[in-house]
DNA sequence: GTAAATATGTTATAACATAACATTTCAATT
DNA sequence: AATTGAAATGTTATGTTATAACATATTTAC
């Protein structure tokens, strides 16, 4: 049984390194997943999923890239006329407050976390050239943090980890083998 | 000797901890080191620190706090009109690439690079209280962010460290102490 | 059912950043 | 010192991201 916070796959061995999804991976699975412990979590907590946040989250999860709020709000389709700002960035504040969902300061975007409920500062692997994020949760980058700034004799509260470069599935040296 | 990435002190005796200047120490150095310093690499480097950009980089070593590009382009002052924001993003970019400077992602601001020449890349601690922020550059931190990408078969180009917190010089337990 | 709290709608504007093209300045050469 | 090509700056306009402030509607607790 693959850990919980994998990326659903269909029948293709994982190596350890897929913490990006692969191409053929059933994001149909990611998205119901991430919604159905939204809704367990939100009522848990006695707090309110509303038709707007959910729909925020699901649009969120579209894809494993980070999205902008004006990305959002451009699919947010309420009845008769388009939603405004305030609408999107007061579902992504709430969201963010749930953890269900995580900012990406160098990008201005969103994206769905992959493991809420955890209280965990995130840490970032965004790629260059395809534009997914895969989150990480590394105890050595956060004790090495720690580390770091103790010394310094600061307390750290909130850590931003945002790691840019290039994927495994982009890595030229692996597009040729990659459905070997 | 001092190394020469530490902030200027006066006579006090400087703590292990003092990443964060203290509200004592000589700013004047901290700005007239840094612009010769400038000065020297941009000879060096055979480019041209002209008056638009050595004005930005003064503007910005104003203060160990990270600076918005509209607060520098309030404060330059052109002969006649106001600048306009191109003026100032393009002396923000040449900067950048000259390593004089670094941007904060998590506050859309600038702050000047404590060790520009060297081609690091930046850590930061910046205190939510005072708003100052301190670059670190600690390669345990590089390491175990190294380690972890790797493990993900990620290759990262462009590292973003940020972390939010509260400095020694504003956490409450150090402050009735410390003019000693 | 009423009140209080929560959520959403609406209007306006703030804050951050760049595209595109015109003009000026620099600095190397003739 | 005139020519010229590159680099820098000026200028106008607009794109992108985000929030303030206040009105209305919905939900929940009593």
């Amino acid at each position: 049984m693959a850990p919980s916070y994998r990326y659903t796959e269909t029948s293709k061995s994982s190596s350890a390194s897929t913490m990006f999804p692969d191409h053929e991976h059933d994001h149909g699975k990611c998205v119901s997943s991430a919604m159905q412990r939204a809704e367990d979590l939100c009522a848990e907590r006695s707090v309110r999923l509303t038709d707007i946040r959910r729909q925020v989250l699901e649009l969120v999860w579209q894809s494993h890239n980070p999205v902008g709020a004006y990305d959002l709000l451009d699919n947010l389709h309420g009845i008769g006329k388009r939603a405004q700002p305030p609408t999107v960035y007061r579902a992504l504040e709430f969201l963010m407050d749930q953890g269900l969902i995580h900012r990406i300061e160098s990008l201005n975007a969103y994206i769905g976390c992959r493991d809420p409920g955890e209280d965990h500062a995130g840490q970032f692997l965004i790629c260059r050239d395809c534009g997914a994020a895969a989150e990480l949760v590394d105890k050595r980058i956060d004790a090495a943090i720690g580390q770091g700034a103790k010394a310094a004799g600061f307390s750290v509260e909130h850590p931003t980890v945002e790691l840019e470069g290039v994927c495994a599935n982009c890595r030229p040296e692996h597009k040729g083998t990659k459905h070997g």
